[in-house]
DNA sequence: CTGCCCGATATGTACAGGTATAAGAGCGAC
DNA sequence: GTCGCTCTTATACCTGTACATATCGGGCAG
């Protein structure tokens, strides 16, 4: 026997409160029953009609206030999440073989945009970075990265003529504060000519910017091979 | 008095935990101690502990699983969360005032790449729209959206010459399966007349697939103006 | 009528204890 | 050895209970 009589789990609470959401049983705007009252409808615990309602407002379906009630949103507001893996996880992901070559490092002078953009007073340098990572052999991704050198001392002697240095500063600095952006750019000389693509090429471009505990760490740009979707379900 | 002692509230457990991994106290890799060792170290109960744990698996900080007990990941699997809100509240919230237009709309065949793309075998009608979307009078997002009339009948007699289809659609279906896609695409002649552009200018695009309890509603392909960019911070 | 306070109420969070389930570890039969 | 079994353990989840806290709305003083 499972468990002692027809108890609905917060996963059944869940899925039959977003049945009744899609179905219109509970239109957008409307408040539904109390927690206690879904208790006493489903014979479970208000831990358990909490959880299933609370991970619903989470997803974006409903909106809870205290005392106001749980609330249907009308335009649930929808979250796209992506998993934003290591690109040599993401290339062997797909089945195919992983390549790294790095294109050129060097300590120099952060430039005036950059600073700005790190909200760095001051000069300072850092690192710069230009590597490709290729997939069964051809281009994938240019990426092209500065590590602040007084976030990461040792930046000045890392090699990163094996290594990635994505994946050299995941072992140094594991976590941090993201800020991501998505873009479409043009394939300027440089990309062009890495990515054996035409000049002017719509490019599929990612900027990446890492904080930790408020300092600048890190600014990439990742340019992705022509032709490169990101997907998700949700 | 707020709480009998200095008991630790599920945040602030969180809190803990997430300075532990990032001073490097619990290595990746590391298992870290089960959660009844944690409630005695914190004096707070397992549900406490496990709240707090679960939630920074879910954030991608930690792997649990039964018996194995708690492993901190070596490559956070971070997730970028976007809010994916309507055009009108999208522009709206930058402050911007937000205008619509009717490109055209009409009944169709669907064509065979469509059809293969919703996975409909057989001949099927749509409706097929196309509106801009305006912020401060500037062309901001050119919609070209396929609604599918065995799904959504009433897209026969629609008029979307006041409303967007995608705040037609949501009253109709709140709630639905989403396949999104990102990619960056090349201006065609439509696409560079309407949003003012040369031809060929890199377009931000978004491709968005809908389905209802496995049928699919509609198919959504949104251009976005030149310089658009999709931020996040994780 | 207006502004403030205060009680009722719904959700937020915590505690204490229990059962269910997955999965590693060790043992024995073959 | 290795396959399959049981035992143990750590997490997953549930039941009940209690108190905290935000907020709506009504009542009262000015």
């Amino acid at each position: 026997m499972s468990r002692q009589k027809d108890n609905k789990s917060f996963r059944d609470i869940k899925a039959i409160v977003l049945e009744r959401i899609q179905s219109g049983t509970w239109a957008p705007d409307a408040i539904l029953p109390s927690e206690s009252a879904l208790v006493t409808e489903f014979g479970s615990t208000r831990t358990t009609v909490n959880r299933a309602l609370r991970e619903l407002a989470e997803e974006g379906y409903l909106e809870r206030k205290r005392k106001a009630g749980t609330r249907v949103l009308r335009a649930p507001v929808r979250h796209a999440r992506f998993a934003i893996p290591l690109t040599r996880v993401e290339i062997e992901g797909t089945g195919a073989r992983y390549r790294y070559a790095l294109i050129g490092a060097e300590m120099r002078d952060m430039p005036d945009w950059l600073r700005a953009r790190l909200d760095l007073r001051g000069a300072a340098r850092a690192a710069h970075v230009r590597a490709l990572h290729y997939a069964d052999g051809k281009p994938f991704q240019y990426e092209d990265r500065w590590i602040v050198e007084a976030s990461v001392p040792e930046v000045a002697e890392a090699d990163f003529s094996d290594t990635g240095p994505n994946e050299w500063l995941i072992e140094r600095i594991p976590v941090s504060n993201v800020e991501l952006s998505f873009m479409a750019t043009r394939a300027d000389q440089t990309v062009a000519a890495l990515m054996d693509a035409p000049l002017g090429e719509p490019i599929f471009t990612a900027e990446r910017l890492t904080w930790l505990r408020g300092q600048p760490v890190t600014f990439a740009r990742l340019h992705f091979a022509p032709g490169y979707r990101m997907t998700t379900r949700i």
